[in-house]
DNA sequence: TCAAAATTACGAATTTTTTCGTTGACTTAT
DNA sequence: ATAAGTCAACGAAAAAATTCGTAATTTTGA
């Protein structure tokens, strides 16, 4: 019964929901043209990476239209607690001082921004 | 020649690296063992994983002794980099608080080291 | 209505990842 | 020295992920 907590996309299955989250719900010919900016993928392709996604229950598709279209089949936030924290695991083993670092590192951060982060710790600290 | 900096590790890999960095050098049953702790696998099922991380560069082999040993072919901190700037992009549009957000929720977080990180906050914010 | 265009369905091929059985080489203890 | 145990090499197979050609379906526009 891990089935219900068990999320593990492939690489592309994570890109494709990644466009879902970001430009809401997608035909398929969009989430084709987002992804073949970085990397060249037939129509074809992506249409049944998507077919097979939605088997998996990653991908919900309406089909009540010609052009049938498909969101997400997992909220955003289950599926960034399970990679982080899996993340978290493997790779840094455990901590998350260091995970934070490293996101910070990577990635100009605006002060305000940072600001709000810090509060975030507060709220932790006051328990 | 984007190889270079190429660094995707399957699922199964990344754990492997991990053990290493964690437990420094290994043999392949030293990493066997720690990894069938949380999913069973054959001996000579590791091994071949490992043979080909070998060839693929992401483990180097000292070979001069009979068991032979296996270490880490990428820095750590390389690949946490590449790793969460991935993830940065794929699951979190981008927006380093909201993963640091994830982070610090994932697990508990002393809070020795929330002070660290609000210290480190502030050297991203002088600058 | 009919042809062209766009889309989905299907299935096969390819590539990559994962698994493991078998063999032969080396080590250890007797 | 030899038997028992440990290990690496190898290859094959199974499983999973990715790619794409072709056919069928639906829409659109002339």
């Amino acid at each position: 019964m891990a089935k219900n907590t068990d999320f593990r996309p492939t690489d592309r299955e994570l890109t494709i929901l990644g466009i879902l989250w970001n430009n809401g719900p997608c035909t398929v010919r969009q989430v084709n043209e987002i992804m073949s900016r970085d990397e060249d993928t037939g129509y074809t392709t992506t249409l049944k990476l998507m077919q097979i996604m939605v088997e998996k229950g990653l991908l919900v598709r309406d089909d009540s239209q010609f052009k049938h279209v498909y969101k997400p089949g997992v909220t955003q936030e289950k599926a960034q607690k399970q990679l982080v924290g899996e993340l978290l695991d493997k790779a840094f083993a455990g901590s998350a001082e260091k995970l934070v670092m490293r996101a910070l590192s990577a990635k100009k951060v605006s002060s305000k921004e940072l600001d709000r982060i810090k509060k975030l710790i507060e709220t932790f600290e006051g328990e």
